[in-house]
DNA sequence: AGCACGCCGACT
DNA sequence: GTCGGCGTGCTC
């Protein structure tokens, strides 16, 4: 007889362990799916297998059979130890980390469906020539596919210096071995021309594609076909990497700074380090690359984790544009008390006389920041989230940007009765308006999440543009991507101090990268074009290397701030957050365990910050406080052991009023 | 989490 | 007597 241990298909942590049941189906394996009786009804139960045996070595009493054996797939070996090791770095159940791993949507609901690219018909486009940069680049990285090591390297390439091609010559090399290929790529550059340049080289019969904006239905066929080799390159966004190759050579990870590597969803997992996992476990190769590398990453190339290949030539050698700070505090002295510097408004002007466009970048959609008394300093905050609200003028309301609840703006301050209540601060709307008053020549669109809400109009506003039909966009970070216009003349930074001051650690690297996305829409004719950054801080490094595109520089200051404050790369953020129906119940809790964890000899002085309230609290009525841990990255197991020992001692006492959520590296801390 | 067992109160 | 309240404890 066999047996088997299981994880039972049921989200609790009190069934999240493997239970052993005899198997009598001979053809089970590893990554089966199952169907057993559990608890006391026998009621029956999916299951997945995580361990195969011949004999019961524990010798349990009392086991049950396996009923049924799923038919439908089942999941590559590898991707059983990837939960694994998902339920040891993120402390999340086994089942929360399976499902990541098995197709979304349900086998029985399939029907009649279309591939979406199957017939997708795409000239075959041959393999340009290689720059002596690329060449150099794949003699770097072949000898590591050909000799099946599990190499990292980090091309930290200019725009347009050739990323793709390098990939694609990878990826041939790694086909020819009889091995298959991940590619990832954020969510927003999943568009046609991606996709294009992948099927016209490799044919629609190797490419499967997964993103978002497919069907369930479409997603589980895409799965199947992987699973069944009948793809051989997956190009997808994050949860691409766990597309279900067999024998997985390659995994390339492009624009690898982004921030959608990283999950928002239990269990919040990266990407990237869910790649490195990968390939170690297959023995294939990782490719992270980026104009403008994360700070981690570029620390692990430094520390040799990662092997660095530079590419500096680019290939349409279009001149880098000019780049202007505006300061926006002598603006002010000199009684300009318009959202355009001097400096910005000339060379719109300029630009629209020449018959160019321009590109109005703002971080911050709505129309004003916040709405404010001006006697008291009272500000409207939404009362469940408690985060200040954002007035919009379109509604004549205040929104919540959380949860979306639209509150009117009082005539008279709740507080104090003044009638001085305003809305203050910008936000895409009002440069919108500001932009329309001061060039009424010009016509002007905007693209933001509001703008972009109705589907199609994203692609209408951005067709307009490109066609000429208008001549100012204003926009968040949806028009600094990716995006490429011809006849920009002149991109203006509005307001480059609200990312910088964000209350974050990575809100330098964020300022930063949006700056130089931002910065790279202009100039992409034939001529350079213009950049103007205002800021309130313009002797901040970040915006000084920012407007030189220095990397180095902007690197090196950032990476000697973050050794001492204590950040990433030098540390591993583990944030416990404690959510209760009052906020005695998390101080209580929360310090409880900060106590635990403070007086067992493994937190160093610092490392520990003790219970704070969430920067969200009060989210949907309930309170939120979190203990952030600073953990060196050498001591984070150590302290996810300590943290696992506590979760299972809370869950073995039923007296507790708050759940207890772990996170690793969060990317806010909302 | 779910589900069953269990030991008390108000109904035919 | 017995229907059902939800406290407690286990799930291979």
């Amino acid at each position: 007889m066999r047996y088997v241990k299981v994880i039972i298909d049921h989200v609790s942590d009190h069934t999240d362990m493997l239970f052993t049941y005899r198997c009598p189906f001979d053809q089970v394996a590893v990554g089966s799916v199952v169907e057993v009786p559990f608890g006391k009804g026998n009621k029956k139960k999916k299951a997945y297998v995580f361990e195969v045996s011949d004999e019961n070595t524990e010798g349990l009493k009392n086991l049950k059979d396996v009923s049924a054996v799923d038919e439908a797939y089942v999941i590559p070996e590898d991707l059983i130890d990837i939960c694994r090791w998902m339920k040891e770095t993120y402390l999340c159940r086994y089942i929360d980390a399976i499902k990541c791993v098995i197709p979304v949507g349900d086998a029985a609901k399939r029907g009649k469906r279309k591939d979406p690219y199957a017939d997708l018909d795409v000239p075959h486009l041959p393999a340009p020539e290689l720059t002596s940069q690329q060449q150099n680049a794949l003699d770097t990285i072949l000898p590591a596919v050909a000799g099946k090591t599990a190499e990292t390297f980090l091309i930290n390439g200019v725009t347009s210096s050739g990323k793709t091609e390098i990939y694609m010559r990878v990826a041939e090399q790694v086909l020819n071995q009889g091995r298959d290929v991940i590619i990832l790529v954020p969510e927003i550059s999943l568009t046609p021309q991606t996709i294009h340049r992948f099927v016209g080289r490799f044919g629609s019969n190797t490419v499967a594609v997964l993103h978002s904006k497919m069907t369930k239905g479409q997603r589980y066929d895409q799965w199947i076909r992987v699973r069944n080799g009948g793809a051989r390159i997956l190009i997808g966004a994050r949860s691409g990497i766990f597309a279900p190759f067999e024998n997985l050579g390659a995994i390339i990870i492009d624009e690898e700074h982004e921030l959608a590597y990283k999950s928002d969803m239990t269990p919040k997992y990266d990407a990237i380090d869910a790649a490195l996992e990968r390939a170690r476990l297959k023995d294939g190769i990782v490719i992270l690359g980026s104009a403008t590398p994360s700070v981690v990453s570029r620390y692990r190339a430094e520390k040799g984790i990662y092997t660095e290949i530079r590419l500096t030539e680019r290939y349409n050698k279009t001149p880098l544009p000019f780049v202007h700070i505006a300061d926006m505090r002598q603006e002010l002295k000199q009684g300009n008390r318009s959202i355009f510097s001097v400096a910005l408004y000339q060379k719109i002007k300029e630009s629209l006389d020449a018959g160019k466009q321009a590109i109005l970048f703002l971080n911050r959609r709505g129309y004003s920041s916040f709405v404010s008394c001006r006697s008291c300093g009272y500000v409207m905050k939404c009362d469940t989230c408690g985060v200040s609200l954002t007035y919009h003028k379109a509604s004549g309301m205040a929104e919540c940007h959380y949860c979306g609840r639209r509150v009117r703006v009082p005539s008279k301050c709740p507080s104090c009765t003044s009638p001085y209540i305003r809305h203050f601060g910008i936000g895409t709307e009002r440069v919108e308006e500001a932009a329309r008053e001061t060039f009424p020549e010009a016509k002007v669109a905007r693209l933001d999440l509001d703008t972009a809400r109705r589907k199609g109009e994203t692609d209408r506003i951005l067709n307009s543009f490109r066609k000429g039909e208008t001549q100012i966009l204003v926009g968040t970070q949806l028009v600094a991507k990716g995006l490429d216009f011809d006849n920009v003349g002149v991109v203006g930074i509005i307001a480059a101090d609200i990312s910088l001051n964000i209350p974050d650690y990575r809100s330098a690297e964020r300022t930063y990268q949006l700056i130089v996305q931002a910065a790279g829409r202009a100039g992409r004719g034939y001529e350079a074009g213009q950049v103007v950054i205002q800021t309130y801080s313009p002797d901040d490094r970040t915006i000084l290397a920012a407007a030189a595109d220095d990397h180095d520089a902007f690197y090196r200051n950032e990476v000697m701030l973050r050794r001492v404050t204590g950040y990433p790369p030098f540390t591993n953020i583990i944030r416990l957050v404690f959510n209760g129906q009052t906020e005695e119940d998390c101080i209580r809790e929360a310090s409880a365990v900060y106590d635990k964890i403070i007086s067992s000899e493994l937190a160093k002085r610092g490392e520990l910050l003790s219970p704070q309230p969430a920067y969200m609290t009060k989210l949907n009525e309930t309170w939120r406080y979190h203990v952030i841990i600073k953990s060196p990255v050498q001591r984070t197991n150590s302290y996810l052991e300590l943290i696992s020992q506590i979760k299972s001692e809370r869950l073995a006492d039923n007296s507790l009023r708050t759940t207890m959520l772990v996170e690793i590296d969060p990317y806010s801390f909302t």
